[in-house]
RNA sequence: GGGCUCGUGGUUUAGUGGCUAUGACGUCUCCCUUACACGGAGAAGGUCGCCAGUUCGAUUCUGGCCGGGCCCACCA
């Protein structure tokens, strides 16, 4: 592969093409399944859902588990990073269905999933391509897409083997379900929406007596079962024990005294109903209250609803209140907000239903999800209490069933007689049990021969939680298989902790008694440029397609390595430049020392001050970027490195040596090769730091130069910088200061006068200690030249003052 | 209501128990010097949210308050 010519402008449009090509011809980023030399670090990286775009959030944190993908294979290791698509689930079932033109509904299971499969093969590779774009070093030969058959038999093998274990049930259970989208849901998709509601004041009769009952959900007064009031609440103390007729439908309920009851809510007298929240399910358990169901799947009214049945939630609550008011039944409507659940994916609000679920069973694992979460090394590290939080406020084992179509069928048959639960062979997995026979011929329990298939499909997060063995599993039975666990990282951005990351940690607990990973690292989002959260609905999306054509990848990976992990950051398009710049920077400054060292000869030489000034400074440099990047805070070694590059390398430290590689004769014998030798070192190194943020255009430099120094096909196979502690030199850095501040005195001074800087001064006259002078004198020849004054004369002070003419 | 997090020149950001508080963008002045005008040199601009405490000393540590963000809880 041809790099740029150095007498070239960069131009990032055909480099990046160009290398992303080569890196993928060379397999640089293969994970070797073989070679047990290398230590394995694997990474559990997040699917993105295929059917989407790329959009700027993945591409900000993305490019930072990239950033730590790349310093680690540059650190030695055998880097396992693979790639895998997101593609179970309803994203995907509306993507195809609007693409095909077909109803998933209409169709078989199997036959949907075949046209999912046929149409992702088609979209996934230009998706995969924005991901490419940006740098990506996964090894793209690793893939797994979550609906296909190895994700599938995976995912059901899970499902059988947690069963197996005791750790799964089915259950006619109150579950939160849906009304829109007529599904089961787990407590991780709920969301808190502010609704406007009324507290409806209503009577009951007790006897002769009115009691007065406070409730936002009137249309739910055919499924009260009971009324509660506070046992220390004396204004209601004489009913506790007593019957309540239910106005218009003039059922019978007890009336009960529980702590559960608040006295400042309402009016202190609240109806418990079938379901209306989840107290009213503690009260039907605690309490052994009827079960009075009035409301269908779809969000309708029942038969017991009576007169109100067929009528939806919101009309049958508005003619029940109607109805009250004309029979004087509602003595008070007190409009207030309150917060309700609402399903994240429609914002329709839940309902409580009783319907036949499975749920994997963890509420009362909740210490060791904790303790767990705990042994975790998370990055940033308060992210954990996200957690730790989410945790302790667990309130439903997990439930894993979906009322949909398109999905992970559950491997399972029911005895149609006694409900008796058939599972699929494992060995047969994945299967269908909507299109195949049961394997058993008669039910084991009770003989009967009939067996019904389950239909619902899991949860997708089911399957999603097992990333680490779906992307492990493809390398099963090569000898690096078992380095891989526990995998060593796990990236992820921080609004799914609850959902990919807790369940991740549970599956991996339940199966394996085991923590998934050794380190978690938690990014941030990209927000606009107000600091608001990007969506389409609102318009305030940032292409990143669009800010790699304008700008370069390079440019975007910059700006992504310009914030803390963990950190939002908004995006304004102006930071851009900055990337640019440094881009442009780097280019620049390797062109003009590369020009300057095709006759360099790697050899000992005696080095002038201002070398081993820079080449001290560049070991402090590698320390600290290698710690920061061990601690996952890329960012300060990007600034780090920005300031080592801008502010010592190029300000300084080229202006100083440039005479020396322009005009040897001027100086000392050997001055030269030692200028050579501390411009090769440094600039490699800054390129080696720089690659894992700036893979193309460090990739096109060192080809240009390094590449067949080092022998190497590529920097990012190329090893990390490790500092020489000889090099360190305090004295050195001392007196290089000085110079330093000597030249910033010059420039002042020309300034000042309106004086070009290479405009000549005739004489200097440096005040400073005796120390110091003998310190500097050294340089005297690099600062001459580099200050363009002839003479340079000493006189003694105590601080250091310089004298122009 | 609970937890976490943030509050630093006009904007943005780094950072630390103490030397003149970091850089970028913006502003102003100057300089086309053989790597780079997508550049270079210089300048102006901050009571480091407010109040108390610990300390010889706090922007940094502790507590309270004010303000922003996120997560969770509350849903009768």
């Amino acid at each position: 592969m041809e790099a740029q010519k150095e007498s070239q402008n960069y131009d990032p449009k055909v480099s990046e093409k160009k290398w992303q090509v080569y890196w993928e011809s060379n397999h640089t980023y293969r994970f070797d399944r073989e070679d047990t030399e290398k230590e394995v670090y694997s990474i559990d990286t997040p699917p993105p859902t295929v059917s989407g775009k790329m959009h700027l959030g993945h591409a900000f944190s993305y490019s930072q588990m990239d950033f730590i993908a790349r310093y680690k294979r540059m650190k030695g290791y055998n880097v396992f990073y693979p790639f895998g698509t997101d593609d179970n689930g309803l994203p995907t079932e509306r993507l195809v269905e609007k693409t095909k033109n077909v109803k998933s509904t209409r169709m078989q299971r199997s036959e949907f999933i075949k046209l999912c499969l046929e149409t992702l093969d088609v979209i996934r590779p230009g998706f995969i391509q924005d991901w490419k774009n940006t740098g990506m070093s996964c090894d793209f030969t690793l893939a797994y897409s979550t609906i296909n058959d190895h994700c599938r038999r995976i995912s059901q093998k899970s499902f059988v083997e947690l069963y197996k274990k005791g750790l799964e049930y089915r259950k006619e259970a109150p579950s939160i379900w849906c009304p829109e989208c007529q599904t089961a849901i787990a407590q991780v998709e709920l969301e808190d929406k502010e609704l406007d509601s009324a507290f409806n004041h209503i009577i009951f009769m007790v006897g002769q007596e009115k009691l007065i009952i406070a409730t936002t959900r009137p249309e739910l007064l055919a499924s009260c079962t009971a009324l509660f009031v506070n046992p220390e609440d004396d204004r209601y103390k004489k009913y506790v024990g007593k019957e309540a007729v239910v106005p218009l439908f003039n059922h019978k309920v007890k009336i009960l005294a529980d702590a559960r009851a608040a006295m400042d809510k309402g009016t202190g007298a609240v109806m418990c109903c079938t379901f209306g929240d989840q107290t009213d399910i503690e009260w039907y358990k605690a309490y052994n209250l009827a079960l009075r169901i009035s409301i269908t799947k779809d969000g309708k009214m029942n038969d017991l609803a009576g007169q109100y049945k067929d009528l939806k939630l919101k009309e049958a609550r508005e003619k029940i209140i109607g109805d009250l008011k004309t029979q004087g039944l509602l003595v008070d409507q007190k409009p207030i907000k309150h917060v309700v659940n609402v399903h994240e994916r429609c914002g329709t609000p839940i309902e409580i239903m009783n319907t036949k679920q499975w749920f994997v069973k963890y509420l009362h694992l909740k210490e060791e999800f904790s303790n767990a979460g705990s042994e975790l090394h998370w990055y940033p590290s308060h992210m954990r209490s996200r957690l730790e939080n989410w945790i302790n406020g667990l309130q439903w084992d997990w439930c894993i069933s979906r009322q949909r179509h398109f999905g992970v069928p559950f491997p399972v048959w029911y005895c149609s007689k006694c409900d008796e639960i058939v599972l699929a062979d494992t060995d047969s997995l994945p299967v269908d049990p909507t299109e195949m026979k049961c394997p058993e011929a008669k039910c084991k329990k009770c003989g009967n021969s009939e067996f019904t298939a389950e239909k619902d499909v899991m949860d997708t997060w089911a399957t999603s939680s097992l990333t680490p063995e779906l992307a492990g599993e493809l390398i099963k039975g090569t000898k690096n298989y078992d380095s891989l666990y526990p995998m060593d990282l796990r990236p992820q951005a921080h609004d799914i902790i609850t959902f990919w990351l807790f369940n991740t940690l549970v599956k991996s607990r339940l199966h394996h008694k085991r923590n998934p990973w050794k380190n978690v690292m938690i990014s941030g989002w990209a927000l606009d440029p107000s600091g608001k959260k990007m969506s389409k609905s609102k318009g305030n999306t940032i292409e990143p397609q669009v800010m790699i054509e304008k700008y370069s990848a390079d440019a975007l990976r910059y700006w992504a390595a310009g914030s803390k992990l963990g950190d939002d950051l908004p995006f304004k398009e102006k930071d851009m430049m900055n990337g640019k710049k440094m881009i442009t920077k780097l280019w620049n400054a390797s062109r003009f020392s590369i020009m300057h060292l095709g006759d360099f000869k790697e050899d000992e030489y005696e080095l002038e001050l201002m070398d081993k000034w820079v080449l001290s400074k560049l070991q402090k440099l590698i320390k600290i970027c290698t710690e920061t990047f061990d601690s996952y805070e890329y960012s300060r070694a990007r600034q780090e490195l920005e300031m080592f590059f801008w502010n010592v390398f190029c300000d300084n430290y080229l202006e100083i040596v440039k005479d020396r590689l322009y005009n040897p004769d001027k100086h000392r014998e050997g001055a030269r090769e030692s200028g050579q030798y501390a411009l090769h070192e440094t600039l490699l190194n800054i390129l080696k730091i720089a690659a894992p943020v700036l893979p193309y255009v460090t990739e096109e430099i060192y080809q240009l130069h390094f590449a067949k120094i080092e022998s190497k096909k590529s920097i990012h196979v190329s090893a990390w910088p490790v500092a020489n502690e000889t090099l360190i030199n305090e004295d050195a850095e001392h007196a290089g200061d000085m110079i330093v501040e000597i030249i910033s005195r010059v420039r002042k001074f020309k300034s000042d006068k309106s004086l070009s800087l290479n405009s000549e001064l005739a004489q200097m006259v440096v005040e400073c200690k005796d120390r110091d002078r003998r310190l500097i004198e050294p340089a005297l020849m690099d600062l001459k030249a580099v200050c363009k004054v002839k003479d340079i004369e000493f006189g003694a002070a105590e601080e250091l003052n310089v004298i122009l003419s």
